[in-house]
DNA sequence: GACCCGTGGAG
DNA sequence: TCTCCAAGGGT
């Protein structure tokens, strides 16, 4: 939960979490359903779903306990270099480096490395300085108390050299160069892409259902429930946002390879905006009514007080507010 | 090595 | 409002 996930953002998740699976064997047979809407909201669903095959492996290869061997643990799924590395210092005690945004913070300073994030040799330098720290008592600790110094002191703005225990061994430091450290990796900005949703319903009030659909393996939202969605056309590519008849067209098309039709609205919603770390949405959200599916549609009805119990993105809960004021979350 | 994958808090 | 970046891993 933690990856690339703050501590304090993740910490009532993995209290629900552990609070609906307690041990690895009720995860291990849960429904991918199950363990996505557990997991709703957290994003990187990729996470839950590796989670949820890492903790299979170990029931069925290790009776359920997380094996000790390093190339055991590094081989399960969602495992890499330092889950690897935090479960072997953290739980077994061993002297295995961990080298995670805090920690190449802290060590990218300690020895004023400049070459940037990311680069071969800029990790091959981190590791091997973190591997060389670690052998000593108390691995868990130091490996935890490592990042805890990047978390709290060694800070991306404003690093507090004062409170540092390494401060006098620090060569950032010493050249007054600490807050420019470390060289972060170049940044690429979010493309941006246009999308058009339809919110089909069927029913009114408690029993009001919306037309949702699971996203396949390999697309973008892998495996959680959304509405339906096109990207947007040609026409109002070329067209810009004046050309409104062509608006209205996306959302036919939308809901015609959708196998839905009904009662589409004479004009959208609203607009949503969702930011990805790759990509920026720009959603328009049109409302259709009565829907009725053909048989071949991939859409599902489901019940709106009932979407606690899916995987639902933050996404679809932002356009779901958008065409159904009384939606909240 | 490059790219993909969500969300939210902090400054 | 905008930028940055989180206890990374897979392809």
């Amino acid at each position: 939960m933690c990856q690339q996930t703050r501590v304090d953002t993740a910490i009532p998740y993995y209290h629900r979490f552990l609070e609906r699976f307690p041990t690895p064997g009720d995860l291990a047979e849960a429904t991918e359903d199950e363990v996505l809407a557990a997991w709703s909201g957290l994003g990187y669903y990729r996470r839950a779903r590796l989670l949820h095959a890492g903790v299979k492996e170990v029931v069925a290869q290790y009776g359920g306990a997380v094996p000790r061997g390093a190339e055991e643990r590094r081989g399960l799924p969602g495992v890499g270099r330092y889950t690897a590395g935090a479960l072997g210092s953290i739980a077994f005690d061993l002297p295995e480096p961990i080298v995670d945004g805090n920690v190449a913070r802290v060590l990218s300073r300690l020895d004023r490395i400049e070459t940037p994030l990311g680069r071969a040799e800029t990790e091959r330098a981190l590791w091997t300085r973190a591997e060389a720290l670690v052998a000593g008592p108390r691995p868990g600790d130091f490996n935890q108390a490592l990042m805890e110094l990047g978390a709290l002191v060694c800070t991306p703005k404003a690093p507090g050299c004062g409170a540092c225990p390494w401060a006098a061994d620090c060569a950032a430091h010493a050249a007054g160069v600490e807050t420019s450290l470390p060289v972060p990796r170049p940044k690429k900005k979010p493309v941006p892409v246009s999308l058009t949703a339809v919110v089909a319903t069927r029913g009114r009030g408690a029993d009001r259902e919306v037309l949702l659909e699971r996203r396949a393996q390999g697309e973008l939202f892998a495996g959680l429930w959304m509405v339906p969605m096109v990207e947007a056309g040609p026409t109002q590519l070329a067209l810009g946002d004046e050309a409104a008849g062509s608006l209205r067209d996306d959302a036919q098309r939308c809901a015609r390879e959708h196998g839905v039709s009904g009662t589409l609205e004479a004009d959208p919603r609203g607009e949503v905006i969702h930011v990805l770390s790759h990509r920026r949405y720009r959603v328009r959200v049109w409302r259709l009514s009565a829907a009725r599916t053909r048989p071949e549609s991939p859409l599902v009805p489901q019940r709106l007080d009932g979407l606690s119990e899916l995987g639902v993105p933050r996404l679809t809960h932002k356009i779901l507010s958008a065409a159904l004021p009384s939606h909240e979350s």
